[in-house]
DNA sequence: TATCTAATTAGATAATTATCTAAATAAAGA
DNA sequence: TCTTTATTTAGATAATTATCTAATTAGATA
């Protein structure tokens, strides 16, 4: 019953008029709460109320200053909450039906790009042009970071080395397919699938 | 306040841990509200309340055989809406920070950009390598089609070749990036919001 | 230290709602 | 028409929760 409470504890989180608004305001920039009770005529202490439950989900941050805190929004696990969401129900129907199962087929491309592109010693020859087996690389490689684990850029940096000496390039296309997640200078390692299937809960 | 209330009914359906085992079970395909009870130990009566909730924002369908009703989930909203929720806070704020006011930039970006990837007869030269140029141009096209229309492959096709011969790889950009939404054989635009900004409703 | 401002906590209230049982409909089949 | 099966409606109850006021804590400044 794990990912189930995640994606209850989400969805009551957005649940409620007053939590929405405030995420809406936050998306023009941070708002201290004093600022927040105002434009939605409440009380400070609903405020609170309100960004405990927001920040129990992370949909919000929060950095004081002097002895007001302000609060933020953070879109990184807005997006990853729906997109988690959008890919949830994605059962065998997934990409093209074809009539060999899709889970095989897929594999088999994965193993065939990953000899293509990888070499003996473990490195990265190149970046894939296609994005199918671009995305497969990314993966590959992302999935040997820690997930859950902060790194700092420079880590990030010489963990890509590893494979490559484009760390850059490597490192844009991480955040750009959303693998890695970069917030303020630090980075961590995108879940795979923010709730996972369910078959063991239903 | 209209879509404000949208989006919460939406979370408001989804907030609910019997609500989302009841789409869980669903995504396995249709069954009968008595086969719900059963498999979720409610009574026949709690999984009516809970139909009726799920049936006001259109996660589920239903058809009657004999005197059993067929539940089924709507994968086609809960898409839509996991989708729209994922743009809904892209604004100003996206990429880096600047000096400059965002929109501004923007839009001087988007222009610049489809200058140089549209030619004069409105064909696509090709599509941008970059991920912020790609989804300038891909929204640019995808806007050409009539939101709320399915559209069969064929036609997917034969509008994209007015731009560009290579209509495979295009076709498979819009749906990865989510311009465009498959469901079975049928291609549907993906409105540009499913509930639109917010200007008049904070 | 005393004071000011902003945020949080505690406690109370009113509204919402998930669930049940029992009664009422609806459709099929005898 | 009577019975059976499936769903819905009505009404009750218990739990959750959004909001307030009042009191408290935290940090900054005089």
């Amino acid at each position: 019953m794990m990912q189930l409470d995640k994606i209850v504890g989400y969805h009551k989180a957005l649940a409620d008029p007053t939590r929405v608004r405030i995420l809406i305001l936050l998306a023009d920039g941070e708002l201290t709460g004093q600022a927040l009770a105002e434009k939605l005529c409440l009380s400070p202490a609903t405020v609170t109320h309100h960004a405990a439950k927001l920040r129990a989900v992370s949909l919000i941050n929060e950095r004081r200053d002097k002895n007001a805190i302000f609060f933020s929004l953070n879109m990184y696990f807005l997006k990853q909450y729906a997109g988690a969401m959008q890919r949830l129900f994605d059962r065998p129907t997934d990409e093209l039906k074809e009539n060999e199962p899709m889970d095989e087929k897929n594999e088999r491309l994965k193993q065939s790009v990953l000899r293509n592109f990888i070499t003996s010693e473990g490195r990265l020859k190149h970046i894939p042009a296609q994005l199918k087996k671009k995305r497969i690389v990314l993966e590959y490689l992302a999935e040997q970071l820690e997930p859950g684990r902060s790194y700092k850029e420079k880590e990030i940096n010489e963990f890509i080395q590893q494979f490559h000496p484009d760390f850059a390039t490597i490192r844009r296309e991480f955040i750009m397919h959303a693998y890695l997640f970069r917030e303020q200078e630090i980075y961590e390692r995108n879940p795979r699938d923010m709730w996972e299937k369910w078959e063991t809960l239903t």
